[in-house]
RNA sequence: CGGGGCGUAGCGCAGUCCGGUUAGCGCACUGGUUUUGGGAACCAGGAGUCGGAGGUUCGAAUCCUCUCGCCCCGACCA
């Protein structure tokens, strides 16, 4: 018999990867369902990489001149209804406040009462509300280009939640800027593209593609959509985020205009661009293994955890004393312009049970101390990016001169692996039949890990979009930006195309 | 809203078909002993208005009626 590796995780990503998921994010204690419905409760470790995530994100909007703003939550039924494709896009999955308390209804319960006037849409993104704003805020071209962002929570009332990647409320930050030209709203919608692109790839591990949403994919009301799409290990294509240029919709819609230097008066271009808590759906997907989280040292909340391991007393107190002039020397270092994130941890529970608890919350460097690291003045240290079995004594000195060194090395790796596997199942397809192929599961009934990205002809056509949607569940992610232009046949009927798309099944 | 399933301890479940004493099991939790560098073992213990309401019955987790909630599959989606 073939003895099985035991896995931290059942079950594992290849025997129902789904259900992997939902495991992963429950033994690293990120979140899990709340009270109600389609609402996570973010729990603490989940949370510290959010925070990681605002942090990081926020300078990069600051270097690129944007400062933070609060709008209001509700916005007025009316302000929604002025933008019609937004509307429509938006309509099935508002959060409606009709009333405004609440009184006795006699039977030992509440029934709301003070029936508004006009609805409040709880939103599901700011365009309109921000818009009421800007048209204030905007009179002269001297006070363009605006550049607004605000860390928020949205609510879609979506049918089908789960954790992180799609729940009812979700945190987000949303960009919203106001341009005097064309030109400079394109370059800001395609620049905060780029920011986003650099952090998924620098912080979060992850390799993207960026590219122009397609016309049936784009966000209700803005002119055009783009996108960064990565590769989950399921093969799968997660959109991580979006950057809209708006044209002169929303300013239309929300009357903002101003002033040009001939003093005519002109509506002003303006664009909006948001990523969200899915961002960590994305760093499981993308990074996770069947022992559980693993953690990019950039954005994970600890770099270093350190188990002490002793039997007495006697242990315990020489192994203590080394361990806190160890923290010294690691307080003193700096990574990423950062100080390490470091944690002792010394709960009374067996040194086992902790290291795999470590192992599955994702840290990326765990150093077990004994009485023997005491002797020979060293630590032993496993690597969240290589396999558990294998860990290394290090001396003290070398370890603490190398640490950023070795967090850097885990980064790129991990980065490395996931770029590895994105390229791996990237193909070019060119043939009808193969493109068929390609994304149908062998078994039907349990089907397995499948497909991938197929890069391939498409005429420009929604009806070829729409067919292959119906017939396989693929959609087209994107059209890259850095597509060339090359001559071939669209992948659904034949006809002539100038470019290749990204064709992928979605989350 | 269409199709399928489930509500019993903090979590996961058995028991329900065929009603019958103090409603069990695993994990988790608390205490103790022995352990400890690859996920500890043993002993003891705490914890439940069996989703809710009504009915049938000497007797209901179990049968009947109504009701509430949740999960999975479809359309939607950061």
């Amino acid at each position: 018999m073939a003895e099985q590796e035991k896995t931290a995780i059942t079950p594992t990503r290849e025997e129902n990867y789904p259900g992997w998921y939902q495991q992963v994010i429950k033994a690293a204690d990120m979140a899990e369902n709340s009270e109600v419905r389609g609402c996570m409760v973010i729990k603490p470790w989940g949370y510290a990489i959010w925070e990681n995530i605002q942090k990081n994100l926020d300078v990069m909007f600051k270097e690129t001149g944007h400062v933070n703003a609060y709008f209001p939550l509700f916005i007025p039924k009316s302000f929604f209804e002025k933008e019609a494709e937004h509307v429509e896009g938006f309509a099935k999955e508002c959060a409606v406040v009709t009333h405004s308390r609440l009184e006795d209804d006699g039977k030992g319960g509440l029934k709301p009462a003070g029936k508004l006037t006009e609805e409040l849409i709880i939103r599901p993104t700011s365009e309109t509300i921000i818009g009421a704003s800007f048209s204030k805020w905007v009179n002269s071209y001297r006070d363009l280009p605006l550049l607004i962002n605000q860390w928020a929570n949205v609510v879609r009332w979506e049918m089908r939640p789960r954790l992180f990647l799609r729940t009812t409320e979700f945190l987000w930050q949303e960009g919203h800027t106001v341009h005097a030209t064309k030109e400079d709203a394109l370059e800001e919608t395609y620049r905060m593209l780029n920011v986003y692109t650099r952090f998924a790839q620098e912080y979060l591990a992850i390799p993207v593609i960026q590219g122009e949403k397609t016309e049936s994919e784009k966000f209700p009301g803005a002119v055009s959509t783009y996108t960064f799409e990565a590769m989950m290990q399921d093969k799968k294509a997660l959109q991580g985020g979006t950057s809209h240029f708006l044209g002169l919709n929303f300013a239309k819609a929300s009357n903002i205009k101003f002033q040009n230097r001939e003093g005519k008066e002109e509506y002003a271009w303006t664009t909006s661009w948001g990523v969200s808590t899915r961002l960590i759906g994305a760093l499981i997907m993308a990074h996770g293994d069947d022992n559980g989280l693993i953690l990019p040292p950039r954005i994970a909340p600890l770099h270093v955890v350190i188990i002490p391991i002793y039997r007495n007393k006697d242990e315990q107190n020489k192994v203590m004393d080394f361990i806190d002039n160890i923290k010294e020397k690691i307080s003193s270092l700096r990574y990423n312009n950062e100080k390490i994130r470091f944690k002792v941890d010394n709960r009374d529970m067996r040194g086992g049970e902790k290291l795999w608890e470590w192992i599955k919350k994702g840290v990326p460097v765990r150093l077990e101390i004994g009485p023997r690291d005491v002797s020979s003045n060293s630590v032993f240290m496993g690597r969240r990016d290589k396999d558990f079995k294998e860990k290394v004594s290090v001396n003290i000195d070398d370890f603490i001169k190398n640490l950023p060194a070795f967090l850097d090395e885990i980064q790129n790796n991990i980065f490395q692996k996931a770029l590895k596997f994105q390229i791996e199942n990237t193909k070019k397809i060119d043939n009808k039949n193969e493109f068929y192929q390609f994304f149908t599961p062998k078994n039907k009934n349990n089907p397995e890990i499948h497909g991938g990205f197929a890069n391939s002809h498409w005429c420009g056509s929604s009806k070829c979009e729409e067919k292959i949607k119906d017939d396989l569940k693929v959609t087209i992610r994107c059209i890259p930006l850095d597509a060339k232009q090359e001559k071939g046949k669209c992948i659904c009927c034949g006809k002539e195309s100038k470019k290749r798309v990204i064709f992928a099944k979605a989350y």
